[in-house]
RNA sequence: GCCGCUGUGGCGGAACAGGCAGACGCAAGGGACUUAAAAUCCCUCGGUGGCAACACCGUACCGGUUCGAUCCCGGUCAGCGGCACCA
C-alpha cells in the first residue's frame, strides 16, 4: 500500500495537540532538558525554508531527549514588535495589531504542519500586553539601578522617508528601504548601560559551552584593550589625557591629536587661545557634516589642522609637541585624544608623511631605514632604543615599567577600554513597547509606578511618523498628557518606543512561567528550568541579540531576580539555506547555456555578458533567496508535495548544518524514496528474534552513531547511517519485528509522523513517542571477523579476512603470505611493520 | 588593514584521535518491468591507459615531519563571514 502522507501526518499532528503530547510540566522527579531556537519574527512572507533548519535540528534533539527519559521544555513564541509590521500596517491602513495576529496565525500553522514537538501551552507573544508588561518592568528596574538614562545624541535620520532609522536599516551611509541619503540629527534618546557589564560579559564567556566563533565575535564586538591613560601637560597649563596600549612607544612621541569634537578645544577657542580659529571651526564643521558613507569610505586620505597657539608636553622628556584636530580620533573612544607615535603606528605614520612631522623609532625591527616606507608595529620581536629608563628592553617589559613609573609619578595609570558602546534603546515608532516613563517640569523624568504596568499602546489609525521623525504617539495628546507620579501635577509620556531587541532579551525567561501575573516567572520555575541548557540560533544575532539577552539576563541576576549568571549553558549555530542563482551561467539549462557560448562566442564571454546584465552576482551560482530572483522556496510547497517527515529529513540532511547549504530540490527526492523504502519494510516482516546475527554488529553501531550525531548537530551522517542499515535489511530480505522496532525509534526524532504510523500498523504497544531509546553495547559494535588490508610501502597489495581478535605476529603473518605482498616483498628488507588493530598492515621495505 | 572560517568527484557532502580517500544521497549513463510515461528494481559512475586482471596519478598549490598525511608543521594562492581609523 501507497503512503499516504497527508493523511498520515493530519493524524498524528491532531494525535498530539488532543493529548498534549509535548507538554512539559515540573517534574523533580526527571532531568531536565531546556531546548531553545530563536522565536521568528512573523512576517507577512511567512515561513522561510531557512526556519526549519534550526527548528528541526532542535526538535529531532528534543524528541531524542525525551525518549532518554528527560523532561523537555521546547517552546516556540513570536517575536512580533517591529517596523516592518508597521510599513505593513501603514500601506495597507490595517492596525498592527491584525496584521501581526494574522501573520502568528499563519505562522503557527505552518509550524504545526512541521510536526515540531513544541508546548503550545507555554506559546508567548512579545506584543502581548501580559508579557511586555514584564519588558516595562525590567525597564524600570534597569532606570532605578541607574543603568537607563537620557542622553543627546546623533540618530540617523532619512532625507526621504522623514524619519529616524536604526543602525541596521542604515546600509552603506543611505536608507536602506528608498535609498535617501541619511544624515545625522542629534535627538535626546534613552541609553542603556551594557558598557557597566562589558567585562562581566566578556569574562561570563569562561566557561560556557559557546561554538567558538560566537566567543570570539562577542569578545571582538566588546574590543576590551589593556592599556594607559597618560596626562600629558600643555603651554596653556592644561592636562591633555591620551589613552594608549603602546605607552612603551612615549618617547616615541611627535604630536598629538584631538578629535574635532574634543571639549579642550571649545575652551581653548573661548580663551583665545587659538591663532587660526576660522580654520579650525571650519574643519569642525565639515566633519560634522560628514555622512556615515564618507566616514566609513576605504583608503581615506588623513585631514587635519594644527592648533595654532597651543603646544602638547611629553612627560617623559618635557618634549613641546604640536597638537592637530583630525577626523581619524574618535571623540567616543578612550579619551578622545591620542599621542601619535608616527613609527610605530600606520595611521600616525600616513599622517606624519602628509604633514611632514618626524617619525622617531623607539622599538628597533630588522632593518630601520624601512620606516621611510612603512611604521614597524610587531609588538613581539620589537627592542626599544631611544627611550631612556626603558632603552634596550622587550615591549612587554617595557610596558610594565612605564606603567609603574606613571603611577608612581602621578603622570598616568593603567587603563582598559572597551570599543563597546551604550544600546540607544529609543525608537520613534509606534509599533514597540511604550517607555514607560513620564516627564514633568518640575520633578524632572519619573518612572511609572509598577502597579500602572502595563502602560498599553493607545489605540490609533495614524501611524506615520511625525516631521522631524517624532513618534507618531507624540500627536495623541490624550495619551500622552498625564499626571506625574512624584508631585501629582501635569506631566507627559515618553512618547518613543523600546525597540525591536527588548522583547527578545528576557523571552526565554517567560517559557517557563508564561502566564504569571505576578512576576516575570516563578522562583520554582527559573529554578528548575534555568538555565537554558542549549540555545539554537543565526550567526547574525551573535552581537546584538544574543549580547543583548545576556546583558539583561546578567542585571537580573544581580537584583536577584533570576538564578544564575548566564541565560544559555550552550550555543550552537546554523548555516543559511541558499537558493540558486537561476541569472548564473551554471544553473542555466543546457540549451540555454549553448546558446549564450554560440552568441558570445566562448563560455567566458557569455559569462561576461551575464554578469553585465544582471551584475557581479550573476558570477555567484548559489545566493541568498530573494523574491526579486524568484528564487524563494515556500515551504508549504514542499510539505504538500512530499510531505513533512521529507521535508525535515531533507532540512537535516541537505548538509553540514553550520554552513550555509543551497536548496536543491531534486535532493528531495532522495529523502522520499527513503521513507518510502522503510514504509515498504512494513509488509516486509521476516521470521526471527532480537538482531539476526549477521546485523546485529550493523545494528549496535547504528544506535550508537543515530544517537551520538544527532547530539552533535550531525544529524546528516546519522540519516545516511539509517540509509545503510536500511539497505543492509533489505539485502537480507526484510526485518524482523525486534529490528523494524528499533529503526523506527531512531527514526523517530526525524521523521515523527510515518514512524508513529508504522509503530501502530505494527501492533507495538502504545506512541513512540511514550517509549524509550534502545541502548546498544560497546563490544557488539564490531564485527567478529574483519577486513586486512596489506600496505606496502603505503601502497594496498592485497586484503584478507581474519577474526577480529587475531594477534599483531599473527595478522603480520598472514600478510606476508598473501601472494601479492610475497611477490611485492621479494627479495627485498623489511624495515618496519607496523599492525593497526582490525584495519591493516603495513610493510616498509627497502631495496 | 585586523579577527575568524573554509578549500575533497558533475553536485550536496563522508572519513574516530595520523591508518584502505570519496560513506550516504543527488544528477548522469546503461539495462529490466511497462502499449507508454511515472514509480520501482539491477548495473556503472574521481582521472588517464588497458578487452581485462591491473598500472599510474589524485583531497587548492609548494615544501617538511612520519612506516603512513585530506588530517600535523612552514609557506603560497583562492573563496566566505565579522569588525573596520577603537590609538
Amino acid at each position: 500500500m501507497k503512503y499516504d502522507y497527508k493523511k498520515v501526518e493530519a493524524k498524528w499532528q491532531k494525535i498530539w495537540d488532543e493529548e498534549k503530547t509535548f507538554h512539559a510540566e515540573i517534574d523533580h522527579s526527571k532531568p531536565k532538558f531546556y531546548g531553545l531556537v530563536e522565536f521568528p519574527y512573523p512576517s507577512a512572507a511567512g515561513l522561510h525554508v531557512g526556519h526549519p533548519r534550526s527548528y528541526t535540528a532542535m526538535d529531532t534533539i528534543c524528541r531524542k531527549k525525551r525518549l532518554e527519559g528527560y523532561n523537555v521544555l521546547y517552546p516556540m513564541g513570536w517575536d512580533a514588535f517591529g517596523l516592518p509590521t508597521e510599513n505593513f500596517a501603514m500601506k495597507n491602513h490595517i492596525h498592527p495589531e491584525i496584521v501581526t495576529k494574522n501573520n502568528v496565525a499563519r505562522f503557527k500553522s505552518q509550524l504545526k504542519s512541521l510536526g515540531l514537538s513544541f508546548d503550545w501551552d507555554r506559546e508567548i507573544n512579545t506584543t502581548d500586553p501580559k508579557y511586555y508588561k514584564w519588558t516595562q518592568w525590567i525597564f524600570l528596574q534597569l532606570y532605578k539601578h541607574g543603568l537607563a538614562y537620557k542622553k543627546e545624541t546623533n540618530v540617523n535620520y532619512c532625507t526621504g522617508c522623514k524619519v529616524v532609522l536604526a543602525n541596521e536599516e542604515v546600509v552603506n551611509g543611505v536608507c536602506e528601504r528608498c535609498g535617501s541619503p541619511v544624515v545625522h540629527k542629534v535627538k535626546s534618546q534613552w541609553m542603556l548601560k551594557i558598557t557597566e557589564y562589558a567585562n562581566k560579559l566578556i569574562d561570563g564567556l569562561e566557561g560556557l559551552d559557546y561554538i567558538e566563533r560566537v566567543a570570539t565575535q562577542q569578545k571582538n564586538w566588546i574590543g576590551r584593550s589593556y592599556g594607559a591613560e597618560v596626562n600629558f601637560g600643555t603651554t596653556t597649563g592644561d592636562t591633555l589625557t591620551v589613552y594608549t596600549t603602546r605607552c612603551d612607544t612615549l618617547f616615541g612621541a611627535t604630536y598629538m591629536v584631538v578629535s574635532p569634537e574634543h571639549k579642550l578645544v571649545d575652551e581653548w577657542i573661548a580663551q583665545g587661545k587659538l591663532k587660526n580659529v576660522a580654520e579650525v571651526q571650519a574643519y569642525r564643521e565639515a566633519a560634522a557634516r560628514k555622512s556615515d558613507f564618507e566616514r566609513t569610505e576605504l583608503n581615506k586620505e588623513k585631514t587635519g589642522v594644527q592648533l595654532d597657539g597651543v603646544m602638547g608636553i611629553n612627560p617623559v622628556n618635557e618634549q613641546e609637541i604640536p597638537i592637530f584636530i583630525s577626523d581619524y580620533v574618535l571623540a567616543t573612544y578612550g579619551t578622545g585624544a591620542i599621542m601619535a607615535v608616527p613609527a610605530h603606528d600606520t595611521r600616525d605614520w600616513e599622517f606624519a608623511k602628509k604633514f611632514g612631522l618626524p617619525i622617531i623609532e623607539v622599538v628597533q625591527g630588522k632593518d630601520p631605514s624601512n620606516l621611510e616606507k612603512e611604521a614597524f608595529t610587531d609588538v613581539a620581536t620589537g627592542t626599544l632604543v631611544n627611550s631612556g629608563f626603558i632603552t634596550g628592553l622587550s615591549v612587554k617589559d617595557a610596558q610594565a615599567k612605564m606603567i609603574a613609573w606613571l603611577e608612581e609619578s602621578g603622570k598616568g595609570c593603567a587603563k582598559v577600554n572597551y570599543k563597546l558602546r551604550d544600546w540607544v534603546f529609543s525608537r520613534q515608532r509606534y509599533w514597540g513597547e511604550p517607555i514607560p516613563m513620564v516627564y514633568c517640569e518640575k520633578c524632572g523624568w519619573q518612572p511609572l509606578p509598577e502597579d500602572q504596568l502595563p502602560l498599553v499602546l493607545p489605540d490609533i489609525t495614524d501611524f506615520e511618523p511625525g516631521e522631524n521623525g517624532e513618534s507618531p504617539l507624540a500627536r495623541h495628546t490624550d495619551w500622552v498628557n498625564t499626571t506625574c507620579p512624584c508631585c501629582g501635577g501635569p506631566a507627559k509620556r515618553e512618547t518613543d518606543t523600546m525597540p525591536q531587541w527588548a522583547g527578545s532579551s528576557w523571552y526565554f525567561l517567560r517559557y517557563m512561567d508564561p502566564h504569571n501575573d505576578k512576576e516575570l516567572a516563578s522562583k520554582e520555575a527559573l529554578e528548575y528550568w534555568s538555565p537554558v541548557d542549549w540555545y539554537n540560533g543565526g550567526m547574525e544575532h551573535t552581537t546584538l541579540h544574543l549580547l543583548y539577552s545576556r546583558f539583561w539576563h546578567k542585571f537580573l541576576y544581580d537584583i536577584g531576580v533570576v538564578t544564575t549568571p548566564e541565560p544559555y549553558a550552550k550555543r550552537t549555530s546554523h548555516g543559511m539555506i541558499l537558493g540558486l542563482n537561476p541569472h548564473s551561467f551554471v544553473n542555466l539549462p543546457e540549451n540555454e547555456q549553448k546558446a549564450l557560448v554560440e552568441e558570445y562566442g566562448s563560455e567566458e564571454a557569455a559569462k561576461k555578458h551575464l554578469v553585465e546584465k544582471y551584475g557581479e552576482m550573476a558570477d555567484h551560482p548559489v545566493v541568498k533567496m530573494s523574491k526579486s530572483l524568484g528564487n524563494v522556496v515556500n515551504p508549504d510547497d514542499v510539505v504538500d508535495e512530499y510531505g513533512a517527515d521529507t521535508m525535515r529529513l531533507y532540512e537535516m540532511f541537505i548538509g553540514d548544518f553550520e554552513k550555509a547549504a543551497p536548496w536543491n530540490t531534486s535532493s528531495i527526492k532522495g529523502c522520499k524514496r527513503f521513507l518510502d523504502r522503510i514504509w515498504a519494510l512494513g509488509d516486509k516482516i521476516v521470521d526471527g528474534e532480537g538482531y539476526r546475527p549477521q546485523l546485529v554488529a550493523l545494528f549496535h553501531r547504528t544506535i550508537k552513531k543515530v544517537g551520538e550525531d544527532i547530539e552533535s548537530l550531525k544529524a546528516n551522517t546519522a540519516i545516511a547511517q539509517l540509509m545503510t542499515l536500511v539497505n543492509a535489511l533489505y539485502d537480507n530480505g526484510g526485518a524482523t519485528r525486534d529490528e523494524l522496532r528499533t529503526l523506527l525509534i531512531l527514526m523517530n526524532p526525524l521523521a515523527p509522523h510515518i514512524t508513529e504510523e508504522m509503530w501502530e500498523q505494527a501492533g507495538f504497544e502504545g506512541q513512540i513517542a511514550h517509549t524509550q531509546w534502545p541502548v546498544y553495547e560497546e563490544a557488539k559494535c564490531v564485527e567478529s571477523t574483519v577486513e586486512i588490508a596489506v600496505l606496502v610501502n603505503g601502497k594496498v597489495r592485497a586484503r584478507f579476512n581474519v577474526d577480529a581478535n587475531i594477534e599483531a605476529a599473527d595478522a603480520i603473518a598472514q600478510a606476508k603470505a598473501q601472494e601479492a605482498v610475497a611477490a611485492a616483498i621479494a627479495g627485498k628488507t623489511i624495515a618496519k611493520e607496523i599492525y593497526v588493530p582490525g584495519k591493516l598492515v603495513n610493510l616498509a621495505v627497502k631495496g
